[in-house]
Parts: C-alpha cells; structure tokens; sequence
DNA sequence: GTGAAAGCGCTAACAA
DNA sequence: TTGTTAGCGCTTTCAC
C-alpha cells in the first residue's frame, strides 16, 4: 500500500518547486500555460488529492459549517439537513453533521466542531428539558458564529430563525372551532418545552370563549408506541378532534382510531403538525399546519454567510406557518 | 475576537515548553502530577481544545470514516445513518456523511472524502442505473478500504455487506400464493436494478406452476405522487394483491387504492419492503419484508475496522430477510 | 521529567 | 515566471 501522493511528488514529477506546483494546482495566475500542463499532468498520474487538513491549517477559515441536530431517522430533521447542505454547499462550504441523538450528545459534538476548526454552526436544540446548558458557555467563548433553528435555547442570546409555532396551533384550534368542532384534545411532548404549542390552542379557545382545560392537554414521549397507547385513552374521552404537535403523533393516533374502529374524520377528527412526509403518506392525507422548512433553511444559512462574510450580526426571524387542509378533519 | 488558544499558549501560561504540555494533555506519562495539573488548568482557563487538523498531519490516521449515503429525507437511510454512526462512535472514530443525492454526487464526494484523509469508507450505493463508475476506479487508486452496504455496484470488486433481496421478495410472494392469492402485481423502481427482487418473485410463481408475467411488474420513479398514479393504473386490473419493493412505495399504493373506495386487505393486498417506520406507522400496519438493518450496519463497521486495525480483507455477506405479517394482506 | 528541534503537507511572502 | 523559506499547530524523537 503506497503512500499517497503530496505536493511535493507532484513537484518532483513535474520537475518544478513546491510552490510553483501549489499556484498551478490552486489556479493562480504567474504560471505558465505550460508549466501548469507539466503540473496538472502529474497530478493526474498520482491521483493527487490536495490534503484539506494542511491546507486550512494556513488558510483563514475551513470553509465548514458543523450542523448540529437531534435525530436523523425523523423526517422533519431530515428535511432541514438536506435543505442546510444544499444551502451550504451553494456557498462552497461543506456540511459536517454532529447527530446529537436523544442523549445529551450536544456537548460531544461541540467540542467535535472546535477541533475541527468549523467556521460556523447551524444548532437545532433538541425539544426536550434540558437543564445543563454549560457547553452553550462552552460555544461562546470560542467565537464562532452560531444560530439557533426551528427552536432555541432560551440560555443562550444568539440570533435564531424559528416559525411561529404558538401562531400555528392558534390557526388550527381556530379552523377547527370555526368547523363546530369545540371537544378538542391537545397531545404534545413535553408541556414545558411545547408551552408555545398550547398557548396558541389556549388563545383560540379564549378568543371563542370557551373555557381551557389543562386536562385537554395530554403529553406522550417520543415513541410511536407510547403515543398510540395515550391516544387510546383519549379516544376513550370521545372527543370531537385530537390536535398533535407532530405529524408522527398524529399517525399514532391515526392508527390508534382505526384500531378501535373510528372512522376518520366522521368520528374524529385529528391533526398533524409540520407537514412532513408521513402527514402526506399516510394512508389519509392528513390535515396538518406547514413549518416552511425550506425558507427557514435558506434564510439561516444567508444569515450565517452574512455574519462570516462581512461580519454582520444576524437578526433572529419568526417566519409564519400555514394550514394545510387535507382529510383528517370533519368539514 | 481574540485568536483561539494554541497549544502554545497553554505551554507559556503554565510555564512549561510545548512538549510537555503536550504529553499531559494526551494523558501520556513522563509528566509529573504536578505539572500534568499545572497545564490542565491551563487548558482549562484558556478553553483549549487541539486542532484536530494539525494533530491528523502527524499521525497515523485521521479517525475519521466517511459514510456515502443517496439520501437523508428516506427513513431506510435515516436508520442506516443512526446505526453506523453509534458503531463508527463505539470505535472512537467520527463520521462524515456525503450526501450523495438523486444527482450523482458520488463522485464529488469521493474526492471530499479523499481530501479529507479518511480511514475508509461505507458506501450506500444509489439504487439508480448508473453507468459512469469512473470514481470507482478512482477511489481503488487510492487504497481506502471501503465496502458497500445495502446494495453493491457489479463495477466494483469491493467487498459488501447486504440483504438477500431476491429471497425477500421470494418468501413474500410465496406467502401471498399460500393464502391463494395469485393474480400478483410487482411495482418496483426500476427494472434494471431491481432486477433481484423480481427474480425473486418470478422463482415464487414457477415454483408454484404459474407462468411469468413481465407486463405484472411495473416501475415508478422515486416520487411519492408519480407512484400513486400508477398504483391507480395498476388498481384498475383489480388484481388480487400488489407487491412493492418498499414501504414508501407500498404506502402510496395505499392511498391510492383508498382513493379507489377499496377496503384493505379485503378488495386488495398490499405489500412492503424493508420494514421502516413508514410500515409501522401507516394507519394500517403494513406487511412487510424486514431487512436487519442494524446487523447490517454493526457488521459493515466491524469489517471495515478489522481491515483497518489488523489488515484482514473482508469477505461479502449476505444477510437473511424475514417476513413481517401485519394487517394489509388478507388472510 | 523536561525542553529543543524536526517535520507532517501545505500556502504565501519574498527573493531571484 | 519560478524557487527559497518561514510557519500554521501539533506530535515525537532525542538530548539534557
């Protein structure tokens, strides 16, 4: 097994210097046309690849941005990491992904991202209670540009670009309201972290003049089983909707009606949230409200650029959602 | 913005020469306690961390593994992905991801990766005909070790790690015949490609002493609304059961056939393939073929990492699939 | 036990 | 236009 090829084989082959070798290979001008022939030549033949690692040890930046995200097996989180690498890769930047699982990996692959020396970092918090907040300290005092997307940590003041997720729910308890659907559960995760959630619900309702109940407001952890199990009990309340915070929820209740033989959305009707791929898959298309991920994508990333580019310090956005009516709603 | 600390600075502050901070901050001995202490509060008041760029110039390896992967917004890679990466971490290796995308990114990648001085590389091939495998050549030149998970490219002598597809496809349609179901639609994504997983099938039928049909298998392209459409037209030969060589697939047959007023199972059967969360969480449980994804992944990591500690060349394996039963096919 | 110095692969400032 | 040289941050001999 040879030893891969360096700069200075290339030099050698090409019978030039090292640096007149670099100024071809980089297509800098103060070569000659022929020159340039001898050196790309020999680059070809030993298959150089210039080593990153060296490079950006003398260049001012890597030319990467760490993207740090909770879980890539849900689709939500799969849509922004594709959205974010496309984004990233259109400014010539490359996507280093630290997947920070339901574990409190997020300290792990932060020090992972100094010591790969990122030039910045793209940070979708993980939506669970979490109370050591050191390592967001940690980031600080290392200078590099950071924003928060699709949520934040209230710890830490760096810029975010989030969707207005209380406006959400507040569009689809009123849609549903204005349907004469008014016996209306709420499933979502966590009642601390899903606070924005339930307080769009609680407007709605107020704003119709019906009373709120935080018995309405139900909580399931992340597990398609477990929230199936919780749905049954609240089918079991006969109430006219289920609203869930995610269209995963949304299909555990889906499947947890059908199970007991309701007909969707005759006996019941029930909604998603974010409009993901299993809103659209699922056997009924599934009503739901649209995060507009790929806007929040592309508008985290320029901000980013901005800020790396010309220093400016980007300001944090709420982009708006929208209702997306489809057939898991009683008209 | 001040400059990130070196480990110079940690050196001068705690008053010792670059070396043997070195050694205490790589826990080495030949350090006394008291200096070892000295420099880590250094280290400490200074929010250190070691370029990992600079440390890789020197040594050995990078410990880095590159995984090559066509998409993350598809469940079935979203798995992959979280169980390499758990492997990959329980090596004390990182994992850098390249998404290769629809487009042939394959080979930018590639390069990337190269640059980027990986130890090897887990390659997912794309599930579409391809005939420009140059990289393959090129990344042979190389000597990375790499294997293929999942699928193999006949281009490549590289050793894999997959699933039998052709036995999965064959025990399903086997068990379709068994309940007397016969009139078998296959809707794949192409034929080409997909060519084992009708094998599979088409060994079913003649076992059975049923002829094969070539105008029964249909292809779609991966898109979610183009297979509808064409489970609409498949719906329309009102066969007795249609097979799909994924889950995402299957799903879209469903809608479509619900679109149609069928009841499932009992107008019409319905089978997936790979057993991901789409056949789990559609609002009826999908029978499917399971692929063992996670014992895939552990053993392509191991083999990679037995190659790379000890120089043992992997052999291919191919792993056994199983029938999972659940509620769309009629009993 | 500790420090000085070489060198990993590359780029860039300067000299020729 | 090309070559020489310094140095990026780190590890690792090899003296002391």
């Amino acid at each position: 097994m040879e030893k891969r090829a360096t700069i200075k084989d290339v030099a050698k082959m090409a019978g030039v210097s090292i640096s007149t070798a670099s100024l071809a290979i980089n297509g800098k001008d103060g070569v000659t046309e022929k020159t340039k022939k001898l050196v790309l030549d020999a680059v070809e033949k030993l298959s150089y690849q210039p080593d990153s690692a060296a490079r950006n040890m003398r260049a001012s930046g890597t030319k990467v941005i760490g993207l740090l995200i909770p879980d890539v097996r849900n689709n939500f989180y799969g849509e922004i990491i594709e959205h974010i690498r496309r984004e990233v890769e259109s400014y010539g930047f490359f996507l280093l992904l630290g997947i920070t699982g339901s574990s409190n990996n997020e300290k792990k692959y932060i020090s992972e991202f100094i010591s790969r020396r990122v030039d910045g970092i793209i940070w979708v918090p993980q939506l669970t209670y979490v109370n050591d907040m050191e390592h967001i300290k940690e980031l600080d005092k290392y200078h590099i540009p950071y924003l928060f997307l699709a949520a934040d940590y209230e710890q830490s003041n760096a810029p975010f670009v989030m969707c207005n997720l209380k406006k959400g729910s507040y569009m689809m308890t009123k849609y549903l309201l204005e349907r004469d659907i008014r016996d209306i559960k709420f499933l979502v995760g966590d009642k601390r972290v899903d606070e924005p959630y339930v307080s769009g619900y609680r407007k709605a309702l107020g704003e119709a003049g019906l009373s709120y109940d935080e018995r309405n407001v139900y909580e399931s952890p992340y597990h398609f089983e477990d929230a199936q199990k919780i749905a049954i009990e609240i089918i079991k309340e006969k109430p006219e909707a289920i609203m869930t915070n995610s269209d995963f929820t949304a299909c555990a209740v889906l499947q947890a009606a059908r199970q007991k033989g309701l007909s969707i959305p005759r006996d019941l009707s029930v909604c998603g949230y974010d409009d993901v791929i299993y809103a659209t898959i699922n056997q009924i298309p599934m009503t739901t409200v649209r995060q507009p991920i790929e806007r929040m994508c592309k508008l985290v990333v320029n901000n980013l650029m901005n800020q790396l580019r010309y220093g400016i310090v980007p300001d944090s956005v709420i982009l708006e959602p929208s209702l997306v009516i489809r057939d898991t709603v009683r008209n």
